[in-house]
DNA sequence: GCCGTACCGAACCGTACAGTACGGCATCCC
DNA sequence: GGGATGCCGTACTGTACGGTTCGGTACGGC
């Protein structure tokens, strides 16, 4: 843990904390190991093969990262600074664009929780759940991070509900139990047979098509208003 | 891997393998294996705190079950040899019925896939998967051994779908992906946030209400026979 | 009594891997 | 030039844990 950050030089400035959270070439060293995680697991991301891979010292990788959790930690920080903004402006004006913005919004989704990056990342995280409960010393671990990416993703989506509503374009009373049934109509039980190995995906045209049908079942269940 | 199972004296008889999978003091070897696995995660199974655990020693654990991979395989047999059988005669003949039993399973599933027990071993087998595409030598693993216990209850859901849309109760096309509406629709995000360590569980009656709630939207978008 | 089987307990071995230490080689600044 | 810094590469330490071996004990059959 522990995350170093000592790129910067000193303290004189208001470093762009937010933009670059690591330096060019720690981020290049973080790439190389998202790929060993990707392909491999958990348990081929060694600090010295990581080392070797990276063409870096596993001594800069301790002065960097702090430990082995450090660079775990890292590489979800490094690949959650990659997910799009939340588009806040996306406000559709008429019934067809919010169910354009839905359908992209299931599509993105899809495509996001299929990928092999993040169903790596979710492994990750996954498998680092112990008897964490209070834990005060860590800012919590793979749960709360991978939450960085997740929430985000989340964030659009209840944005997008709660305009959808405003406009009366659909009905609901609870946003986040509405994103729940949103999502489970967009994911099923793909996720977790993913996560599980079960390699029969479906291609790049089945996914649109399900987030197309997802949201006809969705706008069916939230169209008439029901007060 | 390579479970012995040389429980049985020798292959005189046909020995009742269904009902029987492993000796009593094996059993009970893997209910402690089990209890170690679902507060601490896999790490905390180590062989050897699990021989001090089970008063056994670690001669035996490998007399029995080959290696720790082996272990973990006969635990999660173990636990599949509980879920309750399928319920093949389950045939309501009337659409209340039907809604009951579907109320029935959607509740079934929620607490199963919320259960302590659950959570633990869909993370011990998410943790397993590497590179293990084209894997010829062990029968999979972790995918394959859970899917024991999940296929189990897909199959009960999808003869219980099939059934009601013979009865007219329910009009769909493709049965697998009508499964995973209502599995989508049962579930939501609940399964990886639970996964993730998200600790906010609803509660028993909060489930409940869930599970009703998840049905009657399922039973809106397929009881209007669209042909 | 003796033998075989099953088991426990403890010691032991081998290895993989996190983490550390150190020598050497650049580059920048004085 | 000479020091300081940053980094690479390699070698090293410590330890946790999977797997093996072995002595000792209880039981059941002959």
């Amino acid at each position: 843990m522990a995350i170093a950050n000592d790129n910067q030089s000193a303290d004189t400035d208001a470093q762009p904390h937010e933009s670059s959270e690591f330096s060019p070439r720690q981020n290049a060293v973080l790439a190389v190991a998202l790929t060993m995680l990707v392909e491999g697991g958990e348990k081929a991301l060694t600090t010295a093969g990581l080392a070797k891979a990276a063409n870096c010292s596993k001594e800069s990788l301790y002065k960097w990262f702090g430990d082995r959790d450090g660079i775990l930690a890292a590489i979800v920080i490094y690949q959650a600074s990659k997910v799009r903004g939340v588009d806040e402006r996306a406000t559709p004006a008429t019934p067809e664009a919010f169910k354009t913005a839905l359908t992209a919004f299931a599509e993105d989704l899809l495509a996001v929780l299929l990928s092999n990056t993040s169903l790596a990342l979710n492994r990750l995280s996954i498998g680092h759940i112990r008897g964490e409960t209070t834990r005060g010393d860590n800012p919590g671990l793979g749960a709360v991070l991978v939450d960085k990416g997740k929430r985000r993703i989340e964030a659009r989506a209840i944005h997008l509900l709660t305009h959808g509503k405003r406009q009366r374009f659909i009905a609901f009373d609870d946003a986040a139990t509405t994103y729940s049934t949103l999502y489970g109509l967009i994911i099923g039980d793909a996720h977790i047979r993913a996560l599980l190995g079960d390699d029969p995906q479906i291609d790049e045209d089945g996914q649109k098509a399900h987030a197309a049908r997802a949201v006809d079942q969705f706008l069916t269940l939230h169209t008439q208003s029901d007060f």
